[in-house]
Parts: structure tokens; C-alpha cells; sequence
RNA sequence: GGGCCGGUAGCUCAGGUGGUUAGAGCGCACGCCUGAUAAGCGUGAGGUCGCAAGUUCAACUCUUGCUCGGCCCA
């Protein structure tokens, strides 16, 4: 037996230096400068000048701390969206910003005091602002690197901050707006208030703590009932643990549906919650009571009653109204609350709606105004003296006869200053609102005229904003009813913060008729100052410069207080779209639409960003900043549990793509249904890593088989074998499915539609039919040449789609390919011909695959009896039931098709052995022919194992001629 | 506690207007190949469609309740 010659070199193997392992985490920050270097984003905003635009708005995340996996998913997919539009041809600019005012970072500053020892009142404002502004800034930078690292493409150079000074100045002119339309007014409003520090708290602020306060009954007095006059006469009782807030009651709240009881017991007649009395009489300590009648809810409407201090006159002479409340309960107390409308909340909202105002009677040190009829001078009300059974409430109480239990002894748990640990209170302060409901004069032009719809209906702020939401789009379509009832049911917009480290509210108050100034000249003044000189110009010093000569200071107050961050980022459409800082962004002369065609963020925006945008543009502009709002969901861990520090379950977007590398983290990202709340964890990562190595290896493959290709190998479609067809027609019904997905903003179906058609459609499907042509049939057939024609064009198509996906991978391909060629992230939408998405040609490639995938399963028995080893061994007889399948049959190369040694189709009517398939009855053997020693093919020709078939032996001599 | 949203194989996702044995890819198991090789190919096993009632001839698909989870409020 002769040896047999190895033909291994004679076979034309896939070639390339593309690597199978990608080393993402090394590779990816040198791609990354590459494009720095180059000013990619430049060179693509000029590539794209005078297309059509889409501008995404960029939402500011706040300056403070690392970026976690929610700003990885919100930048990924604001990037995605950036690059599939700039992909389709438009000019798609990205401008990425920061919020940078607030509370967190002023407390972020004044913790680094307390290590320093430091008291913050003694700070200069302006220096405190001064390092608040460094802090920020610093946190802007390090985000920026670590949002770049994402693979994130935009104007990384020219971010916009919330705090420069020229949005400073722009959301001054902004808010002045609002006031020089009328837009707003100083109302007041219970806040959290510590009288330690003298100033309001933020929810945030507070914590919790449990204590022992005093709790005291107090018996009003009815004197007037309309519905049961004998009701006259008899002591209606409150419950309270806060004792100092009796001295500023001003009605009583009963609950409708509670049934109270006129009682009597000892020598007084009361009116308790029937469900009360037991634990009411165990603190006035009485054994038992006289049923005198029940009183329903309703009954007590229009009763009233007086104060227990109504002998002071003035404030106290008043009577009190019984008002009806619904969050009146018979859970605790007596089914009766005192309202005080200066500190609470429903007493406020509840008194309010009944025309009642608050006094002002607590000052901010938490005592009462001097002025005040009762305890004036005195407190503070958070002194436990103050308020104990034997302190000055009570005994006065006591003596005018209207304590009628008082005891310190109630545990609760009560709201705390985190940082003083000492009480806080709600107190009424004055606050600054921009009304939902004021019906506003016309905006704009005369065309409105046209608009009956909004002459109808009146023009208030709310109205406006709703008009607003139906005109938007919403992704998905259930934002809108989110934002939609939030809308209908917010109340007046409070503009006002007590703080250091914000937008000045610019305002001057006149000291005597309390209306602000409006006066065009010197609004003007102070947007200049600010836009030049930042925040820090709103200066007692300066007030009377701006003010002018037609005012003097003196007649005026300067308002102190700061605006609601959500105002800042409310205007970013104003300082950042409009503002010609960045023009890329800037819509043609005239344009009065939404600016932004996208807005993108996570769902909490609904009631933050979105709305503030909203109601910021209809005030000032009557529409909405944006032409489309589209929402994110939540990341959650593997187990779809919200991620929190303390918990231990968070997953940190930098320690993933220092592993994984950022491509992974994009896939992931663009993997989920964002729509909904999504997962991340260990597994789901492997499996995208799983789900990327296939992708990689799909480009590899097509790398290495374009080894040499050039154009001059190029065969027309016409003259292509009908698979290439078929192949270019998935193709093209792929383009249309990504098209589709990119107008829907679908990446999740755009992600698996491009897996999908890689897996099943070329890797296991057309490459691995095509490996014989590839390897062994000649270069110069036309066979192999259009085989090879379709991978380019392949190629060519799918590292487009790629590439806003896998911006690093894309690149690295790209290069491997054309290491001459300028950034693949500067290309556009493959063209993929129209004619090539042919219906008949894919319907009977269908049909064929369905036969394919039979033969496999036939096959599979033969495996596992060892009877055959390679596909490559099996001769499969079909048997067609029908003539049409079995021309159907007949007219294809099965063999190729399956990659089997032979498939003979015979037409076979009436057997009655099972079906393998709908149309066919197939059996399965072993070939007997010999197998080629180069294609492995096993055919009648070889002689010999190891011997040359005759497409082989004539390859193989033109090689050994040449 | 209230408003809104969601719960389909181990994972990521499909499943117009209710109608044959609920699908795909990945992973997994087993096998083939050893000329895409820490790759490629095939076959297969996995789901009481969160739970429970109800409407219907028929429900993953409609209604109600519950439960778990999420966002926003209180």
C-alpha cells in the first residue's frame, strides 16, 4: 500500500489574524483613543451636515459618585439610538450634560466640614458655593471618563452642566418668564423644619426615631349645630400628642362615615367616636358612661365649636368649623383631629379648600411671635417642658377648663433632623408656586385664532401640558397614561428651596402690597449679570444696580430663596437645544416645534425630568420640548430583586466591563426588554458572553474566508447559484426587520433578529453547506466566486448592523478587513436591492430546509448504532408520496444540501412504512464509496480511501501546474 | 395605604382581535467532526404560561381576588 500524499495544503482554509478570544477589557480602551485621536464625533457631525436632523436630548444625571448599571443602560441605549439613527443617514448630535445644583452635593460639602471641624454658617454663601461648584465638577469628570469607557459616542468635550454660568443665566430668564406672564405666586405650605438650624429639611433629611411625647385630650365646646341643635353645650374631645400646636388650631375634622356618641360621664357631656370611647375614658379615668344618642358623620356638617382659650379674644374669639376629612380615622385618638393649618399637611390642604389661612405663629426658632395672644415669646414647641402635662400649654389648658386629660407617656416613633438629631415640625413658610390652574392670556401669535379647540377650553398650565401629552409618542405607549395622571393630579408647582446651592429665584417683592416686580429693564439686568458672572451675582450689594433708578431698595424685598433643581434640568431644552452654545443642535431659523425629537430616561422621570420639561416648555413656549418621550425600566439582580448597597446585591457597569468588556455590557443592555424592569447578574452575563462569542466568531469566519477578495471576483446576482439568492434574500428580509426595529426603537428584536440570522442562517445553515465550496473548489469557480461575492456583501451588511451594537468589535472587524479604511462607525445603512427579497425562491428554500432538518433526525439513529460517524458517510433514500415533491426533490441537490454522501428521490405512492415528514419517507445507510482524500467526500468515483474524486484531481493538478 | 406596571422553559425573549400536541436562540445532556478547533455541526431533555376562582363549547390570551416584584406617591 502506497502513502497516501496529504492534501491539507491544498485546501483553502479561512485565513486571518482576527482572534478568536476578543480581550475586550484590554482591547477597548485603545480602540477608544483611536477615536479620540481622530475627533471621531466631529468627523461624523461633519460627514452628516445638512441631513436630516434627530436630536436626542440628553437628561442630566446628577454629579455625585460613580455611575452605576442604571446609567450604564440609560447611556447605551440613548447611545444606540444615536448610532442607529446616524446609521440611517441622519444627523444624529449628541450632547451629553450634567445636573449639578441641590442638596446632595451641598451635603456631600458640609460633610466634609464636620471632618474638618468646620461650622457651615460660617462659611461665606459664596465660598460655600465655590467648592459645592468643584465638587460637582469633579464628579462630572470622573463620570464622563467612565460614560466615554462605555463606548458612548457624543460631544464629550462640550458637555452641557447646569451650573455654567450661561444656563445659570438662561434659567433665571427662564423663571422670569414665568413671572412676567403672570406664571407666579408666594403662597405657603407646610414644610419639614428643624428650629434647631432654622431651616426647612428635605424629606431625605429626616429620620426617624422613637420617643416618648406628652398626649393630651382637649375638650371644644359646641355652640352652634345646625342638623342637632341638643348637641349645644357638649365638649367635643381631640386627641393630640403635640400640645404646642393648640394655640394655632383653627377648625376640628370629623370623619363621614365614623359613628360618635354624645355621652355623659362624671358631670360632662362628651362627643367621641363610638369605636373610642373605652380607651377615651380609661385616659380621662372614668369607669363607665350615660348613652345619651348617636351621632352619624354626616349630622355634624356646619356644627361649630369654640376654642378652649377663646376668653383671649382676637384669634381665639373665632369660632371653629367642623370640617369634614378623610383621613380621619377611629384607629387612634377620638374621631375627632384638631387642625392646625399651619403644621400639617391635611390640616393645611383641608383648611385651605374651607378658605382658611395659616398664621404664621411659630417663628423659625420654633417660638411663638411675640405678637401672639396666647404664649407669646414662649417655646420652643419642640421642648419636651414646654409641652408636658405640667408646662405652660396644659396648665392654661387646665385652667380654662378644657384639658381634660394630659399625660407624658405616648411612645411613636417621630421625624428627627438627621443632622442634629433634634424634633423637627411642619411649619407654614411662605413659598414661591407656579399656579397648574390660572388661565393664561393667549400665547403667541395671531394663528391661535385658528385653534378653536383652545378657545374653548381654558388656557391654564394644566391644560396646556395635556394638550402637550397627546401630541407626544410615547415608548412605550403606557408612558403617556403614566405621565397623563400624574398631570391631572399634581398640584401648584412649588418653586421655592430654603437653600445655598441652587438658582436664585430673582424676584423683588414690594415690602407693603407684597406683589413682585415686573419690569422688563430689570430682569434684563440680572439674566446678563448671572449669564456673566453665575449664581453668586444675586447680591444684597448689587440689588439696588439691578433695580435701576425707577426703584429704590428700600421699597423692596430681595427674594432669598432658591429654585427647585427640577427647574434647572426643566430648562435644559431652553439653555442646550435653543441656546446656540452647541450648534449641532439648533433647529432652522423659525421653527417653533418641540425642539428635541427624543427624550430618553428611566421611568422615575415621569413625575421628574419628562414633567418638569413639560410644564417649563408650556408655560413659556405652549408645547412640549419634545417631539417623543421613551422610558426605561429598573435593573434588578438575578433574581429580579431591587439592587441596594446595604443588601450587597449590586452590580457595579465598571467592575463588568473591567471582566467583560463594554461590548458585553452593550449586548446585555440591548438584549432585555427595556421596557420592563430587567435583570443582571452572574449567569445572564455568561450567557451574553456565550451569546457575543458567537457573534465574534461569526465575523471571523467571514474574515477569513474573504482572505484575497477583491472585486474582480465579483459575480452578478443573476448568475448566482439559487442558495446564494436565497441567502441575499434572508438578507434582505433581515433589513427590513432591523429597519423596523430601529423606527420602533425594538433593540431587543433588533439584537436577536441579527443573532438569530447569524446562528441559524449562515453559521449552521450557509457556511456550513458552503465549507466544501469554500475548501476545495477551485478560486476561479463561479461556483465559489459567488459564494464568495455573498460573504462580502454579508459582510459588508452585517457589520453595519453590528456596529451600534458592538462599537468596539465592529471597529476591530472592520480594520481586520480594510486596514486602510477610515472608522466603520462613519458608514451608513448597508443598500441592500430590493430585488433580492424574492418570495418563491425563499418559499421553496423553506421547503428544503425542512427536508434537510429530516434527514438530520434520520441520520441521528445511524450515529448512535456507530454505523455512520460523519454526515458525510450517509446515503439517504427519499421516497415522495406525490409527484410534486418529488419533482420538488429531484430538482435540488439534496446532497450538497444535507451534506450527505448521496440522496436518491424516487416516486413512491402507496408505502405504508411510517413518515419522516408530511411529504417523505426516507431510510438511511452507510456508503460504500470510498472517501476523497482532499473534500472527504464519499463518492463512486474514489477508487480508494485516500485517492482524489475528480473535482479534487482537477483542482488539485491546475495547483500543481501552476 | 394609594396610583401605575409586570410575573411564558436554567437564561434572554416570541406568542394580532381567546380555538389543533405553547415557540426561538442561548445554556444543558448526549453524539459527530478534528481542515472556523478554547471553534463548527446534529439530536435530545426542559414549561400545571405566578396562584385561585369566574365568564366561555374553548383562556397563556377576558374578569375578579390573592401573591411576588418594580416605579411613583402617601
Amino acid at each position: 500500500m502506497t502513502e497516501k500524499r496529504d492534501f491539507r495544503s491544498t485546501v483553502f482554509l479561512p485565513k486571518t489574524d482576527f482572534p478568536m478570544k476578543a480581550g475586550l477589557p484590554q482591547k477597548e480602551p485603545a480602540i477608544l483613543k483611536g477615536w479620540q485621536e481622530q475627533d471621531l464625533y466631529r468627523r461624523l457631525r461633519d460627514a452628516r451636515a445638512g441631513r436630516k436632523k434627530f436630536i436626542l436630548h440628553d437628561g442630566p444625571p446628577y454629579a455625585n459618585g460613580n455611575i452605576h448599571v442604571g446609567h450604564a443602560v440609560n447611556h447605551i441605549l440613548k447611545d444606540m439610538v444615536v448610532r442607529t439613527q446616524s446609521l440611517l443617514g441622519k444627523d444624529a448630535p449628541y450632547v451629553p450634560g450634567w445636573d449639578c445644583h441641590g442638596l446632595p452635593i451641598e451635603w456631600k460639602v458640609e460633610e466634609e466640614y464636620r471632618k474638618k471641624k468646620k461650622n457651615k454658617d460660617e462659611v461665606p454663601p459664596k465660598e460655600f458655593r465655590a467648592e459645592c461648584r468643584a465638587y460637582a465638577r469633579q464628579w462630572v469628570d470622573a463620570q464622563r471618563e467612565q460614560l466615554k469607557r462605555l463606548g458612548v459616542n457624543g460631544d464629550w468635550d462640550n458637555p452641557y452642566l447646569t451650573m455654567d454660568f450661561a444656563a445659570e443665566g438662561t434659567i433665571v430668564a427662564e423663571l422670569l418668564k414665568f413671572a412676567e406672564s403672570g406664571q407666579l405666586y408666594r403662597g405657603a405650605k407646610p414644610v419639614m423644619w428643624s428650629p434647631v438650624e432654622k431651616t426647612a429639611l428635605a424629606e431625605a433629611e429626616v429620620e426617624y426615631e422613637d420617643i416618648t411625647s406628652t398626649q393630651i385630650d382637649v375638650a371644644f365646646e359646641i355652640i352652634e349645630s345646625p342638623e342637632i341643635p341638643e348637641l349645644i353645650g357638649t365638649k367635643l374631645v381631640i386627641w393630640t400628642t403635640t400640645p404646642w400646636t393648640i394655640p394655632t388650631n383653627q377648625a376640628v375634622a370629623f370623619g363621614r362615615p365614623i359613628d360618635y356618641l354624645q355621652i355623659k360621664a362624671g358631670e360632662e357631656k362628651y362627643l367621641i367616636a363610638e369605636p373610642l370611647i373605652d380607651s377615651f375614658l380609661k385616659r380621662i379615668d372614668e369607669d363607665g358612661y350615660d348613652f345619651l344618642m348617636y351621632v352619624k358623620g354626616p349630622a355634624l356638617t356646619g356644627a361649630k365649636v369654640r376654642h378652649p382659650m377663646h376668653h383671649l379674644g382676637g384669634f381665639f374669639a373665632t369660632p371653629r368649623p367642623l370640617l369634614a376629612g378623610d383621613f380621619v380615622t377611629t384607629d387612634s385618638g377620638t374621631g375627632f383631629v384638631h387642625m392646625a393649618p399651619d403644621h400639617g399637611e391635611d390640616d393645611f390642604a383641608l383648611c385651605k379648600s374651607y378658605g382658611i389661612k395659616p398664621v404664621f405663629a411659630v417663628e423659625n426658632d420654633g417660638r411663638y411671635r411675640a405678637d401672639w395672644l396666647w404664649l407669646g415669646g414662649e417655646g420652643s414647641v419642640i421642648n419636651p417642658k414646654f409641652n408636658a402635662p405640667d408646662g405652660p400649654i396644659c396648665t392654661a389648658l387646665r385652667e380654662a377648663g378644657g384639658l381634660v386629660a394630659a399625660s407624658a407617656d405616648y411612645k411613636h416613633s417621630y421625624p428627627h433632623s438627621w443632622r442634629s438629631k433634634a424634633k423637627v415640625i411642619y411649619r407654614c413658610t411662605p413659598q414661591w408656586f407656579v399656579p397648574m390652574d390660572k388661565d393664561l392670556k393667549p400665547m403667541g401669535d395671531d394663528d391661535d385664532l385658528f385653534d378653536l379647540g383652545s378657545l374653548l377650553s381654558p388656557d391654564t398650565l394644566r391644560e396646556r401640558a395635556k394638550a402637550a401629552i397627546a401630541a407626544t409618542r410615547f415608548i412605550p405607549e403606557k408612558g403617556r397614561n403614566r405621565i397623563g395622571a400624574m398631570v391631572e393630579g399634581r398640584p401648584d408647582w412649588v418653586l421655592s428651596r430654603q437653600r445655598a446651592w441652587g438658582v436664585p429665584i430673582t424676584l423683588f417683592v414690594h415690602r407693603e402690597t407684597g406683589v413682585y416686580l415686573n419690569d422688563a429693564a430689570v430682569n434684563a439686568r440680572i439674566i446678563a449679570a448671572i449669564k456673566a458672572e453665575g449664581v453668586d451675582a444675586w447680591d444684597e450689594e448689587r440689588a439696588q444696580d439691578y433695580l435701576g433708578e425707577n426703584y429704590r431698595l428700600e421699597d423692596y424685598e430681595r427674594v432669598t430663596d432658591i429654585l427647585d433643581v427640577w427647574f434647572d434640568s426643566g430648562s435644559t431644552h431652553a439653555f442646550v437645544l435653543e441656546s446656540g452654545r452647541w450648534p449641532d443642535l439648533l433647529r432652522p431659523e423659525g421653527y417653533t416645534g418641540p425642539h428635541a425629537d427624543l427624550y430618553l430616561e428611566g421611568s422615575d422621570q415621569h413625575r421628574g425630568w419628562f414633567q418638569s420639561s413639560l410644564l417649563e416648555a408650556c408655560g413659556t413656549r405652549g408645547h412640549a420640548p419634545y417631539k417623543a418621550v421613551l422610558t426605561h425600566g429598573f435593573t434588578m439582580d438575578a433574581k429580579g430583586m431591587k439592587m441596594s448597597k446595604s443588601l450587597g446585591n449590586t452590580v457595579d457597569p465598571i467592575k463588568v466591563m473591567e471582566t467583560y468588556g463594554a461590548d458585553i455590557v452593550r449586548l446585555w443592555a440591548l438584549s432585555v426588554d427595556y421596557t420592563e424592569d430587567h435583570r443582571i447578574g452572574d449567569e445572564i452575563l455568561k450567557g451574553v458572553a456565550d451569546q457575543y462569542r458567537k457573534l465574534r466568531n461569526t465575523f471571523r469566519y467571514l474574515l477569513g474566508a474573504l482572505d484575497g477578495f477583491s472585486d474582480a471576483e465579483k459575480v452578478a446576482v443573476e448568475a448566482m447559484p439559487e442558495l446564494e439568492r436565497y441567502v441575499l434574500a434572508l438578507l434582505a428580509k433581515l433589513d427590513g426587520t432591523l429597519k423596523a426595529a430601529v423606527d420602533a426603537f425594538d433593540f431587543n428584536t433588533y439584537v436577536r433578529a441579527l443573532t438569530d440570522f447569524c446562528n441559524e442562517d449562515l453559521s449552521a445553515f450557509f457556511f456550513d453547506i458552503r465549507k466544501d465550496c469554500l475548501y476545495c473548489d477551485a478560486p476561479t469557480d463561479p461556483k465559489r466566486m459567488a459564494y464568495r461575492t455573498v460573504l462580502d456583501t454579508l459582510l459588508h451588511a452585517l457589520i453595519r448592523y453590528a456596529a451600534p451594537v458592538l462599537v468596539f468589535t465592529a471597529e476591530e472587524v472592520w480594520k481586520s478587513r480594510f486596514p486602510e479604511a477610515d472608522s466603520v462607525h462613519l458608514l451608513e445603512w448597508p443598500v441592500v436591492d430590493a430585488g433580492w427579497a424574492d418570495e418563491s425562491l425563499t418559499s421553496e428554500w423553506t421547503y428544503l430546509r425542512e427536508i434537510r432538518s429530516t434527514i438530520s433526525q434520520v441520520v441521528e439513529p445511524k450515529r448512535r448504532e456507530k454505523e455512520i460517524g460523519s454526515s458525510l458517510q450517509a446515503c439517504i433514500q427519499i421516497r415522495a408520496e406525490s409527484l410534486s415533491d418529488f419533482n420538488r426533490l429531484s430538482g435540488a441537490d439534496l446532497a450538497e444540501i444535507a451534506i450527505v454522501a448521496s440522496v436518491d428521490v424516487s416516486l413512491d405512492a402507496g408505502h405504508a412504512a411510517p413518515k419522516e415528514h408530511p411529504a417523505i419517507f426516507t431510510s438511511v445507510a452507510a456508503t460504500e464509496a470510498h472517501k476523497c482524500g482532499r473534500c472527504w467526500r464519499h463518492l463512486p468515483e474514489v477508487t480508494e480511501d485516500g485517492d482524489l474524486c475528480s473535482r479534487c484531481d482537477q483542482v488539485v493538478s491546475g495547483m500543481d501546474a501552476a
